[in-house]
DNA sequence: GGGCGATTCTACGCAGTGTAGAAGTATTTC
DNA sequence: GAAATACTTCTACACTGCGTAGAATCGCCC
């Protein structure tokens, strides 16, 4: 998976905020405008918008006018993929999975143990 | 944490595989040779490992003269702090996490159980 | 102290990203 | 249906990071 600049990120926050509504760029201008007082020219999401689609990140709806964009998948299915990107070219997966659980906080613990009985 | 570039993961690869011993730029640059049939001036190496170092990922011992390099963290250790990385900024931790082990192998998620229950 | 191997400095080209104006295309409005 | 308006695409530029390596310098050994 190809990864995101900060911009780009930033983009994809208001994005996965926006509860699977799919926004315009002008749209995104202005949360980004309200929410972090950056101010940037429209054009400039439309770009940064189109890259993303491009990526696969987001998709567009251009049956009416202002198009409109949602991400394809939600963040939490883009962490975790992220993550097992991660673990995927570890080497050795136990000895990683050992590390990550040991940097769990008890509550992350508490939850990873209640979703591996169920799964069980 | 910064991230790394293909030529920077594959030195980092060699370093990580070598077992704690500190190798030199031409150790490396042998390694990429044999292992990859990648030919690469040394100069290269030497300039990423310096970037490597800069950014934190080798340290140098240059007491003797062929200075000597090693991976100040192990390939496990950088992994999972990858993955902690990527469930920080997540937003909701408890959702990735069920995301994160409903992509498990039945290896993974055994493996994760036994360590859980080592833990409590 | 000359030679030679090792290291650093400097640099170039390319790709990705942030940024946005200019130019083009659709929509609305009268 | 033509003018005004709103939106989108095209193009572009600057900056940074990375792969790559030659030139210049350094330091050790004989």
């Amino acid at each position: 998976m190809s990864s995101l600049g900060e911009l780009e990120r930033s983009v994809m926050d208001v994005l996965w905020d926006s509860d699977r509504l799919a926004l315009t760029a002008y749209d995104v201008q202005e949360h980004l405008e309200r929410e972090q007082g950056r101010q940037l020219a429209a054009t400039t999401l439309l770009t940064v918008l189109s890259r993303l689609e491009k990526k696969g990140f987001v998709a567009s709806d251009r049956s009416a006018r202002p198009h409109r964009y949602r991400a394809t998948a939600s963040r939490v299915d883009h962490v975790a993929e992220l993550m097992h990107e991660a673990l995927g070219d570890a080497g050795d997966r136990s000895a990683v999975l050992a590390r990550f659980v040991g940097g769990f906080t008890p509550e992350d613990a508490e939850v990873l143990r209640r979703l591996l009985a169920g799964a069980a």
